[in-house]
DNA sequence: ATGAAAGCGCTAACAG
DNA sequence: CTGTTAGCGCTTTCAT
């Protein structure tokens, strides 16, 4: 089966250009690049037209000649190059989904969906993670879009200038979790706000009065949002704090101490890893969770289940951000919605969240 | 800012091409393709030559017109499509990795290490998910191949005569944690029999002589090593048998009640997240573990750490596999070693696993 | 139905 | 130091 690839440029068993008479050093051998169709065309004798309609079935071809070409290009080995054929036709079957974090769980779940929505399509997918950079991401974006036909970005950290560049140029963008006014790109985002309020109320039915935010990025949409539901909160009666954290477990377990130090009786985390970190602390510490604080997290990724005790958190509607992601991308872009599209976002209580402490006792 | 591409072909501020007396139908605007080089080169009264040795640095050009072309550039907000400069130099200053399920952190936990890597050598890394599946895998290596200058294949599950032909072709392709005998392609892997070994050491040791096998897919190294291991534990005296599952949370779930039925004392799952999908299920079923039932996982992810109990694993070191993969990839082909290289994984003993029931009591 | 030729955007000899 | 030219691998008019 490999071999097939070493006999590049001998024409047919038996048919030596120079006799077999000296050793043949062709250049298909020498050469480091792979088969090209004019490889193909030469030894099937036709020219790289005729190959082109007969691989790609762009136009009707003699049936005797498509043969010779299909046997042509399967002997040699023949995959034609994306990246060429791009080059000409403008058009890669290829979408790419940028994310700011592999690591969290949380993108995964949204990009599956995605995956199995391109296979569908018969595109291919593939994805970049810009580590939460502004700069690496404007990078990545800016490549990829000339290689590619379509960009999703995740929890994207471009400035508001450069996506607004992107929504003057050729090359389709869609944005999730990020809303920003004025810019014209499509979008979809998960609801946080209204989740995030039922969560803070939540915690107020619970007798909770203090709590402690242990915030996200400042660059991410979703902080402010989720920020925004908790400073609302104090209509309820939930006065807030903040403590800068991350999206990381280890962000969670760093800033414990000094969430502790504000002498709030309920942790309101950025996300589910984060409140991992904390609740981890916190059982080093010798708290009790829920009996000595509650914590929160946010998202509802599988970690928040399996931990213990189990995440009460806010579900975020990973698949259908995915779905509508997809949706958006390669729908016709004169019926593109030009409001964001928001998905719901549900409150949903488990094990870390209980009755506040009563003080005093 | 953003105007700026809007600008196009507009030769300089004022300089209307036909006076301005009518609409100008700018081809630029109505193309829907990127700025090119050509049109750098126009605005500046250069060569496409030129504009290329200055953005490319490729060569010293004199200091005005240098300055001239960048100028052009930015105004004309030009960026080089990296695709049809590969197409030209066979460079793409990319790699690949791809992997056959984004969503088990085992995997993130590798990409993480190689994409830092890459960030440093200034190489931009992509990351495909093949779900698993072979075809998809060999799709996704063929058109990647021409796009990038190298590709990690984790956990691949190509056959081997397709990894024979990718040895035989020319993009560098270098596979972890898969060998395969008679493959000439360079290889770093963890070494799981030794720990999976000690693993079933330490079950015997605490009086578990039934033992069940929650095994991962047959198509993967990593489940013919492990399951080699357990096989080989029949000597210390440890007897098992094996039910089918995989890498996910959701087959440890399934695969829980036929792992029950065939009276095993301690289950060792192919996989942390296979563990914790059997923890839950037992527990659901009132089955105690480690009480009643020991569980192991494998990999020592995140997880493993957090799920109660903490589960008893071992450690993959998955940042030296990705540290080693990316050496194998960017390192010199002429010294590459022919012999996998293989990495020590570890045993860790935490809470899941514990003395044997007493049977009969 | 098929081939010749031009062109996608860029780089790399090769002259000058 | 700079421009001209050819060519990377493929598709697509345009003739035939």
């Amino acid at each position: 089966m490999h071999l097939i690839e070493a006999d590049l440029g001998v024409r047919h068993p038996g048919s030596h250009r120079f006799g077999g008479a000296w050793p043949v050093h062709d250049t298909d051998m020498v050469n480091n690049r792979a088969v090209t169709i004019s490889q193909v065309a030469d030894r099937a004798g036709v020219s790289t037209a005729t190959v082109s309609r007969v691989l790609s079935g762009s136009a009707v071809v003699n049936q005797e000649m498509a043969g010779r070409v299909r046997e042509a290009a399967d002997e040699l080995g023949y995959r034609p190059n994306p990246a060429a054929r791009g080059l000409a036709t403008g058009l890669h079957r290829t979408m790419a989904v940028v994310v700011p974090d592999l690591g969290n769980q949380y993108f995964y779940d949204i990009i599956k969906e995605i995956n199995i929505l391109a296979g569908h399509d018969g595109q291919r997918l593939v994805v970049v993670d810009s580590e939460g950079d502004p700069d690496t991401e404007m990078d990545i974006v800016n490549s990829l879009s000339a290689q590619t036909d379509g960009l999703i970005l995740v929890s994207s950290r471009l400035t508001v200038p450069n996506l607004k560049l992107l929504a003057s140029r050729k090359t389709p963008v869609v944005l999730v979790n990020r809303v920003e006014f004025g810019v014209d790109l499509p979008v979809v985002a998960a609801d946080n706000f209204p989740a995030m309020l039922e969560l803070c109320a939540h915690l107020v039915s619970l007798g909770h009065r203090r709590a402690v935010y242990l915030a996200g990025s400042p660059l991410t949409w979703q902080n402010r949002e989720r920020w925004r539901a908790i400073n609302q909160a104090s209509v309820i009666g939930l006065e807030t704090s903040t403590v800068q954290a991350d999206a990381t477990i280890e962000s969670g377990y760093n800033a414990c101490e000094a969430a502790l130090a504000t002498g709030a009786t309920a942790f309101i985390c950025f996300n589910d890893r984060c409140a991992v970190g904390v609740m981890t602390r916190l059982q080093e510490l010798g708290k009790g969770v829920p009996a000595d604080i509650s914590v929160t997290g946010f998202d509802d990724t599988d970690l928040s289940h399996y931990v213990r005790p189990a995440l009460t958190t806010c579900r975020s509607p990973k698949t259908v951000l995915g779905e509508k992601a997809w949706a958006l991308l390669t729908g016709d872009p004169d019926h593109r919605p030009n409001e964001p599209i928001m998905v719901e976002a549900s409150f949903v209580a488990r094990d870390s969240t209980a009755q506040a402490p009563t003080p005093g006792v």
